[in-house]
DNA sequence: TTGTATGCGTTATCAA
DNA sequence: TTGATAACGCATACAA
C-alpha cells in the first residue's frame, strides 16, 4: 500500500509538505508542488480514509438504515439519497433491517424492533458515521422503537414524536383533496371512497383531504360512499361491489392504493361497469402495475425521491451545525396526480 | 466520547487489558475482568471501528456498486446481500450509479461510463473496502468497463471475460427450457417464442432452452413462431398480432419477459381470443404486476435474493483468502417457474 | 516555504 | 497476569 511517506521519500519533502499539497493547505512552492503531484501520479496514490477519519473525526459517511428495502418506497428515497450524497461528497452506509420477513417469522414484537434497531445503531455509532437516516416501511410512529442516541438523526417516510428529531414525508391530506378535486373537476359529485387501515395515519390525513374537497365544493356527504379497507386488491374488489349495490350509484372511486383500485376496477368490470366510461377510479402510490393495467391507472404518485433528496440535504444541514432553519423540522411534500386513463367525465346517468 | 483510555483509568487498569478483556485476548485475571466489564457498561463505551479498522488493516465492509437501484432486479439482490452481510458481520458501503438516468442525460459513452466507475472504485479503495460486489443493470458483458483493482471484486447479474474474476448469474438457458418443458407437458405443441433484443445474451440464451426443449420432444420447429421484441409492452402486443394472424396459430406463447408477456395477453384480447382458454402464455422476470393482471400471469421468476445471499457469501470466501474453490467461478442458479392462470391444455382446435 | 513532532483510538509486542 | 509503548496513515501546531 502507498502512502504519504511513501511520496514523501521518493519526492524528497517532507510527509507534511505531501499533506499540503493533497488538501491544497499551507504554501507550497510551485515547483515543490508539481514534483509531489507527479510521484502521487507514478504511484497511483490513493489517501487512506479510514485514517483521514480518524485523525479528522468525521467519516463524511451516513448510515441509512432501512425498515425493508424490497418495499416499493425504498429504491426510489435510496435514489434520491444518492444522488445527493455524491454531489455533497458523502457515502452511504446501508442496513437493511427485513422487517418484513423478520417480524413474519417472528411475532410482531415491538420490544425485538427496538432490540434490532438498537443493535444497528450501535453499530453506527461505532462506524463513525455523521448522520443518520431512517427509511419506514410506512407513514408510522416509530417513536418507541429508536434509541436515545447522539448522531444527528433524520426519518423519512415515518415520524416520531420526540420534537429533536426531523422528518420528511409527503402529504398525505393534500393529495386525497387533490385527487379529490380532480374528480370534482371532471363533472363528478357522487365521489367514494376506498380507505386503507382505520388505525393508518395516512388513512386519516387521507380521509380529511377527501372530506375537505367534499365540504369545498359543496358536495352531499354521503357515509355510505366510505368504505373502510385492509390495503389490498381483496378488499378494494370487494367493497366496490358493496359500493354497485347501493342504490344510489357513485360515479368515482378513490381508492388510497393501487392494489385496491385495481381491484375497484376488476369488481366493476365483473358486474359489468365499464372503467372509466361507466365508473372513474383514480388509486395512491404509482405503482408500476397501475401503468400496465387496462385501463391504465391514474394515480397519485409519492415524492419518493424528492424525500431521499432532501433527506440527505437535511441531514448535512444538521451534521454541519448549520442554523436552526432545518432542525427540528418536520417538512411534508407534496404529491402529484399521474393521469392516465382510467378517470373521464361521468356519463349522462348521474 | 468515551475511549478505551477511558474505562481504563476508570477501572485502574492499562489501556491494554482493556483491550484483553473486548476481544478475549491474552489471559485476564477473573476480577479484573469483571471490574472493565462493569466500567464498559457503566459509561456506555462503544469502539471506534475507525481505529480498529486503521490498525487491523480490515474494515470489514464490502462496498457494492449498484448499475441501477430504481430497476426491479436491484431491491431483492440486495436484500439477499444484507441478509448474510448481516451474519457474516460485514457492513454495505452502498453506492449506486444511477446508470439508466445518467445515459439517458448523456448519450450512451462508453468511456463515460467507464470514468464514472472507475471514480466509484476509487473511492472504495480509499474507503478500503475489504472486497467489492458490482450489481449490473441487465445480463451482460461488463469487461470494458471495469478498472483493474487489488481488491477481490465479483459480478453479478452481469459478468466479465476475465477469468480471474467470479460472476454470479442465472441460468436463462435452463429457465426457457423448463418454461418450454411446462408447455408441453400441459399438451402443447405449437409454442411460440417473442424474444429480446437479439444483441442480448439473455436472448440468445432462452432461445437456446427453447430449442432445446422444441428438439428433445420432437416437435416441429416452426421459425414463423419466432419473433423478435425490444423487451417493452408494445412489442410484446404487435408481435403476438402478427402470430395470430398466421394461418398456423400457436397454442402457447413463451415470452421473455412480463411486459411483453402482458402485451402478449392485451393483443390476444383485442383480437378476440382468451388467454389461457384459446392461447396460453408464459413471461420472464416474475415482475410484481403479473400477479395483478388478469388473468395472473404464469412467469419464471429470477433467483434474485439466492444470488446476493452467494454473491456476499463467495466475496466473503474471496476475501479470507480460503482455497480457490470459489475463486474464478462463474456460477449460474435457476429459475423457478411460478404457476398461475395464464396457462391451461390447449382447446381442441389444435 | 518546508520540516518535525504529536496525537486520533486501536492492537500487539515485549517486558515486568 | 498486567503494563508501557510502538505502530496504523493522516493532519496540523509549531519550529526552522
Amino acid at each position: 500500500m502507498i502512502t504519504m511517506k511513501d511520496i514523501a521519500e521518493r519526492a524528497k519533502v517532507s510527509i507534511a509538505t505531501v499533506s499540503y499539497v493533497l488538501n491544497e493547505s499551507g504554501n507550497v512552492g510551485e515547483d515543490t508542488k508539481k514534483k509531489v503531484l507527479e510521484v502521487i501520479k507514478e504511484l497511483n496514490y490513493r489517501p487512506n480514509l479510514i485514517a483521514k477519519s480518524l485523525k479528522m473525526k468525521k467519516t463524511n459517511t451516513i448510515g441509512v438504515i432501512v425498515e425493508d428495502i424490497t418495499v416499493f418506497n425504498a429504491p426510489n428515497i435510496i435514489d434520491g439519497i444518492n444522488e445527493n450524497a455524491e454531489k455533497l461528497g458523502l457515502s452511504i452506509l446501508l442496513t437493511n433491517m427485513r422487517l418484513e420477513k423478520r417480524v413474519s417469522n417472528n411475532q410482531n414484537d415491538p420490544d425485538l424492533v427496538k432490540q434490532i434497531i438498537k443493535k444497528i445503531m450501535d453499530e453506527l455509532v461505532s462506524k463513525k458515521v455523521d448522520g443518520i437516516i431512517y427509511v419506514g416501511l410506512h407513514p408510522r410512529d416509530v417513536t418507541e422503537s429508536i434509541p436515545e442516541t447522539d448522531i444527528p438523526i433524520l426519518f423519512t417516510y415515518c415520524y416520531t414524536k420526540n420534537q429533536e428529531h426531523c422528518s420528511i414525508n409527503y402529504n398525505d391530506e393534500q393529495a386525497a383533496y387533490e385527487a379529490t378535486n380532480y374528480f370534482v373537476s371532471k363533472g363528478h359529485k357522487k365521489i367514494a371512497l376506498i380507505s386503507g387501515h382505520i388505525d393508518s395515519m395516512s388513512s386519516h390525513s387521507r380521509y380529511s383531504g377527501y372530506y375537505k374537497s367534499i365540504k369545498k365544493h359543496n358536495l352531499l356527504f354521503n357515509p355510505t360512499y366510505i368504505k373502510t379497507g385492509d390495503w389490498r386488491f381483496d378488499s378494494g374488489y370487494s367493497l366496490t361491489k358493496e359500493l354497485l349495490e347501493t342504490k344510489d350509484l357513485p360515479t368515482a372511486i378513490l381508492a388510497m392504493n393501487d392494489q385496491m383500485a385495481i381491484g375497484a376496477i376488476r369488481a366493476c368490470n365483473d358486474l359489468g361497469y365499464r372503467v372509466p366510461d361507466d365508473i372513474s377510479i383514480i388509486g395512491f402510490d404509482n405503482r408500476e402495475f397501475g401503468a400496465y393495467y387496462s385501463p391504465k391507472l391514474t394515480t397519485m404518485s409519492l415524492p419518493l425521491r424528492r424525500m431521499g433528496l432532501l433527506a440527505i440535504e437535511t441531514i448535512n444541514h444538521l451534521i454541519s451545525g448549520s442554523p436552526t432553519d432545518c432542525n427540528k423540522l418536520k417538512t411534508t411534500l407534496s404529491c402529484e396526480l399521474i393521469e392516465r386513463d382510467s378517470v373521464c367525465p361521468p356519463n349522462g346517468l348521474s
